[in-house]
DNA sequence: GTGACCCATCAACTTTTATTGATATAGGGA
DNA sequence: TCCCTATATCAATAAAAGTTGATGGGTCAC
């Protein structure tokens, strides 16, 4: 078992986390059509700068993007692969098949 | 256009929230074979009781699961159409075509 | 060099979330 | 009726996440 350090359902609870906020949201919309450099995203967004910083680091944590730097730019780009495990994982949580309701005096003791 | 009471994003951020948190990711594994009343899930949550309901209070406002009521347990169940939503905004983050980076002096002022 | 610019990081602060323990409500059985 | 059980909710607190303004390190143009 290669570096399994963090369990499957804390990997899935970073993505959404880094999911879960409008800012990162509308960052994330803007690289949908390929890379970026901060400074555009900045203009886009009307976002401080270190706001900004912020919130790209917590998707690059999260490895929803991938940064690359050139000369003084910084570029971020989407990261397909997470976006796959993204899916996977919430393919995995859907409901599956049915199960009769344990009625009245199953389910407690 | 019926009631658009939030933005698209503001919905999508509220999905991801829910599903941001290693109890709420557990509870729904939990859920995935069907409907569970509350004392189910305290016993193989090992969770507070005031806590687990606080999870399935968020999951409930986001539309993850429906409860219903019958004698005095409460049952809950995960909403599909939910899941169904989250996938759609799931595909529609991912990245798509390519487009040539900026090159220097082209991104910014 | 010097200075302007791009960007990350840090410290202080504010806001949001999560946890805990207590209380409240409602149903069912004696 | 009285009590016990199941669950929601509330108030207080703790912990985490987000914002802001300041600082500093690289890189380029001069």
């Amino acid at each position: 078992m290669p570096t399994e350090t963090v369990s499957h359902t804390a990997r899935a609870a970073q993505i959404f986390q880094a999911l879960s906020d409008e800012t990162r949201l509308e960052i994330i919309a803007m690289l949908e059509s390929g890379e970026r450099c901060v400074c555009e995203l900045q203009d886009a967004l009307d976002a401080a700068q270190s706001r900004l910083s912020f919130h790209l680091r917590v998707l690059k944590d999260a490895g929803i993007v991938t940064d690359r730097r050139e000369g003084r730019w910084s570029y971020y780009e989407l990261n397909r692969e997470t976006f796959d495990d993204a899916e996977a994982i919430l393919k995995d949580l859907r409901p599956r098949g049915r199960r009769v309701a344990g009625r009245a005096g199953e389910c407690c003791s």
